[in-house]
DNA sequence: TTTGATGCAAATGTTTTGCATGCAA
DNA sequence: TTGCATGCAAAACATTTGCATCAAA
């Protein structure tokens, strides 16, 4: 049986991701931790990030882009992302979880839950976008 | 401007997805049209897969796997992952719309849709975990 | 003939991994 | 001292791209 040590790069990459409501990419960990720690390795950030997501400490989003990002908010909640910024968006927003229901009445496996996200325009991409017309 | 010319690569693509229902990767793709061309390249099938997608032929499914899948299914629809098998099945299942305006109740941008799949285990999954009970 | 599409291979971007060394317990 | 975690570099993957050639119009 193998235990788990204390490593001080871990404390560092989960308090980042708990100080951030942005939800960094690995690259974006990486270089926070390196004012920290600046012989820390990319290597050791992605171990950590599974290593995290694994013991259920953060989740891993995976939008529409090209690369993973991690939320130190593991409590159930919605993304939106925007379509014109990139930007990631916790929504305040009881879960609805009577969809489950729905998906399950034409189906003959078993629904255990779902993972949503809503796109559209942030707040900031709505104004820009009103001035220019 | 430029127009588009046919293909026979192209179409053997597409033709390809549509006879499908278990949204290839693009690897599968790859290997399927490799029966009709032998010579085709990687390179032309992801050519000709974002072509489609592009032109709203077909569309990208993201879900938690490493690779993207496609589907020529361009309806509006929902997904189910099996998280035992991988497998990746539609759903008969209405559009929840109404989420969105639930979604926008305390958001100050501008919600235009959202992405939904659903998991847990598919009939086959279902039945063989019942049988080592 | 013109120009978009192809095949090939090299390049890219992200994530994982092998291994010797470092550090927590 | 033991063995998990690290740093480094190489490898693994999925996907994209440059370029000479091919083929549709």
């Amino acid at each position: 049986m193998k235990s788990v040590k204390f490593s001080r790069q871990r404390e560092c990459i989960k308090n980042y991701l708990m100080s951030r409501k942005d939800h960094p990419t690995a690259d974006m960990v990486y270089e926070a931790v390196r004012q920290e720690y600046p012989n820390i390795s990319l290597g050791t950030v992605y171990r950590n990030l599974n290593f995290l997501v694994e013991h259920g400490d953060i989740i891993k989003i995976r939008c529409d882009e090209s690369c993973d990002r991690f939320d130190a908010n593991i409590s159930k909640h919605y993304h939106f992302i925007c379509r014109n910024c990139g930007r990631v968006i916790d929504l305040e927003m009881i879960p609805v979880d009577h969809i489950d229901v729905l998906a399950g009445e034409h189906f003959s496996g078993v629904i255990e839950g779902h993972q949503a996200f809503f796109y559209g325009l942030c707040e900031v991409c709505k104004n820009s976008q009103t001035e220019k017309s």
